[in-house]
DNA sequence: CAAACATTCTATTGTTTATTAGAATAATGG
DNA sequence: CCATTATTCTAATAAACAATAGAATGTTTG
């Protein structure tokens, strides 16, 4: 007979496998897109072996499902909620635990931890859009702007920000957006765009964040 | 230097916690009110060694706070959040996972799996508040219901039922609620009530989750 | 200040988990 | 059908974690 513990101990797989670094890391680049395992391998800095098998023990755990393409197997996250969920956990982690200050404002410039002073959020960027007054920048690789994007956002990768200047608006203000709050594309591309003289900030979020809302998606 | 990956190692900290089905337990019943450790202990069958154990876990993990009154050290939730974390952890745990699905049929009898069937929404509970066509049964103990239960509810703990149905009507549908979606005291209520002849229903959700969507509490 | 009590810490044991390297499996393209 | 390539499985080692009993700490109450 099945005991309420028992489902707790069910239910503590799914933290479990929300407990690992390495797989965080994997959730977070299956937010931008699907994968295939070579290809999160190499993104996440991890042997194919150990990420073979720590995307299953997400698979194990209902966040991701995998389905084989021809000589690869491609993986998911199962479902926008994963995103909620691991936004939710950021945000707890984030209020609770001094440590992950410290660690943001090191990553990010201690001048203005997290950026957020300057940063743009959620419905001021939607103002600013329907106003026609911000032009979007997506510096994300264009294999991730590929398999979607923010509406009518330009794709500058990072590395090529310097020799793509001319797509670039200079009366209008940009707003950059990059793979999320722990990405750090965003920022390098802000402040390398204000050297050259644009009127640029910040989107507080990243593009899973925005789909996970329901927003529209290119 | 800080880097992306020390980030996300302590965020993994805060899923670690939710790792452990005993963890999992104290945190549920955390959601119901503080408590000392040694009650924690005595409601989740752990020794008071090994529940002090894992209550340090969740504490340097942000999601539990302790302070010391007299001679115990009192535990509750740093947050309303930790009760949504959970709920959503559960319902991507309910929707992907077949053993889920299989243990809560177990637990809650197979006819109707979950009870959710005949089971009384948050919606239809506030309609039915608002016309004043259904009476609150709180089974919950005394203790947990002096520590905040919904506007207007009876409470009988299930122990008392049978000794106490003078405080029940007759003319009106009764709504009982307990812990939260994986207590089996509002479905056992709802059985024994039925025998008796009572017109009576149970909320498809507890106390910890009607106040973390912050509505009114007593 | 000392007795009583609740809580936490320590040390130990056994179990689970992560990682690596290399073998086995599965699918494609010639 | 064989060679190639991607992925998973296997085995071994090292590290982390859970649970228990008993000692130590800290607070209250007389």
């Amino acid at each position: 007979m099945a005991s309420r513990q028992d489902l707790l101990d069910t239910l503590a797989q799914v933290g479990k496998a929300l407990g690992s670094g390495h797989r965080l890391a994997l959730l977070e680049r299956l937010a931008q897109s699907e994968a295939s395992v070579e290809t999160l391998a190499n993104n996440t800095e991890l042997t194919v072996g150990n990420a073979s098998a720590h995307l299953q023990h997400l698979r194990r755990a209902g966040l991701v499902t995998a389905t084989r393409s021809g000589k690869q197997v491609i993986y998911r996250l199962t479902d926008e909620r994963i995103v909620t969920l691991m936004t939710l956990l950021r945000e707890v982690a984030e209020t609770n635990l001094a440590e992950m200050e410290r660690l943001i404002s090191q990553l990010f410039g201690s001048d203005d931890p997290g950026g957020s002073l300057e940063a743009v959020s959620r419905d001021d960027l939607l103002a600013g859009l329907r106003e026609g007054s911000v032009a979007l920048l997506d510096v994300r690789p264009q294999e991730e702007y590929q398999a979607g994007h923010l509406p009518d956002a330009i794709n500058i990768p990072l590395d090529e920000l310097e020799t793509m200047l001319d797509a670039l608006p200079r009366d209008r203000e940009i707003v950059a957006y990059c793979r999320g709050p722990y990405c750090v594309m965003s920022h390098e591309a802000v402040e390398r765009l204000r050297k050259l003289g644009f009127r640029v900030r910040r989107f507080d979020e990243g593009f899973p964040e925005w789909k996970a809302a329901g927003l529209p998606v290119h």
